[in-house]
DNA sequence: TTCAAAATGACACAAACGTGTCATTGACTT
DNA sequence: AAGTCAATGACACGTTTGTGTCATTTTGAA
């Protein structure tokens, strides 16, 4: 079974040696190539993998992950670049791209990447990583916010932020529901609110579990 | 100019085979090499990369993470693990990991991934960036999540996310409580909930506003 | 061993909440 | 002009919540 692969890219050399390359290996077939996002919406068929230049003439790659999503719910879409730290890297991560590729690259990784994809992975260079790593890390829960609440405390906090009431809390935890209640009053005190929903908004703002 | 590398690896093979690999590549040397985290924090002295598996004896690989990086501050740490959709993958990058390798990778990919971190990269394996994209789209703002409120209940719904008692709202709003309690059954009602602490919960996971 | 938490449970009471029902006004659609 | 919807306001009623006070048992550290 071959991988079907679309290509949207306006350089023309590059398309064409991309495409070229897919094709004479046995592997892939590329079904279709545009140099506009226009044409790729207005045209594309179903393929298994599409390669999508960042930055095209007519419509900001980023924009073009969504339309193509919509028309093509199963596809997914390799993001190719040029500069690895753009920061159009992330946005198109979050809107929804699969993988990315330098264009540069090696074209044996680029096979390897449609590859990984198809399976279910994310090809991403080691520097793309790094920045979506060190966004993580920016919004982890960091060591200061940590309210010290007991293991049973967590455990409830977690019930109230899934929006139970105090009775489910007190049925699943096989506890009465004073006692649920009593854990309340120590969470509040800990994370020095006085209400249930101010509970739930500190808990999921600052991650705490 | 080498890159010197630092091992925590329970399973005596797969050390002095990892060690001997690397010594025996001009590219590399292996400073030390320890068996569980204790000895690691202990003894171990400054290098470029630390290879530390997930799962040691004495201490989850995760807390190991924090420790070395506050006596290493400059060190990079990449995981070993064998399982690569474990929980603690995700858990470990938010820990400060920069970069993750299966064990049964081929060992030439292993000297890829500590040049990688080396020069500032975090390789992760595919599945492993998928993984951290889903992370990434789950925070990123969903367009199926509009339920379709006014303004006048945005507004107010910002304010419960924010912690406000119904009477501040009020008060903010220059509205009465009643009829902020109106706007409430209107939001629970699009939201499909039936409390506050719901509502909160919500609108801050499916970032509505 | 003693002492401090943590976890459990209970009672009470005022305040807040969720919801049913109803009403008025202004704005926009058809 | 009629009709829908948003925004405002009110009253009532039962339920839930927040909090004060107190008690028992288990657990872990000093």
């Amino acid at each position: 079974m071959k991988i079907s692969v679309g290509i949207v890219e306006d350089n023309k050399d590059y398309r064409e040696s991309l495409t070229w390359l897919l094709a004479s290996e046995g592997e892939f077939t590329v079904d279709w190539t545009f140099d506009s996002a226009e044409l790729a919406l207005a045209h594309s068929t179903g393929v298994d993998v599409i390669l999508l230049d960042i930055n095209l003439p007519d419509m900001p790659g980023i924009e073009a992950i969504a339309h193509l999503k919509k028309k093509h719910p199963a596809v997914r879409i390799i993001m190719l670049t040029i500069l690895e730290d753009d920061v159009n890297v992330v946005k198109s991560i979050e809107n929804g791209a699969d993988g990315y590729v330098l264009k540069k690259t090696n074209p044996l990784k680029i096979m390897e990447a449609l590859r990984q994809v198809y399976e279910g992975g994310s090809p991403l260079t080691p520097s793309i990583a790094k920045q979506l790593l060190n966004i993580f890390k920016f919004n982890a829960p960091l060591p200061e916010s940590d309210y010290r609440l007991t293991l049973r405390e967590k455990e409830v906090l977690t019930l109230i932020v899934s929006g139970e009431s105090t009775e489910d809390i007190a049925n699943k935890l096989f506890i009465s529901a004073e006692t649920v209640r009593n854990h309340f009053r120590h969470i509040y005190e800990k994370l020095q609110v006085h209400t249930r929903s101010q509970a739930v908004s500190k808990a999921i703002k600052e991650r705490i579990k």
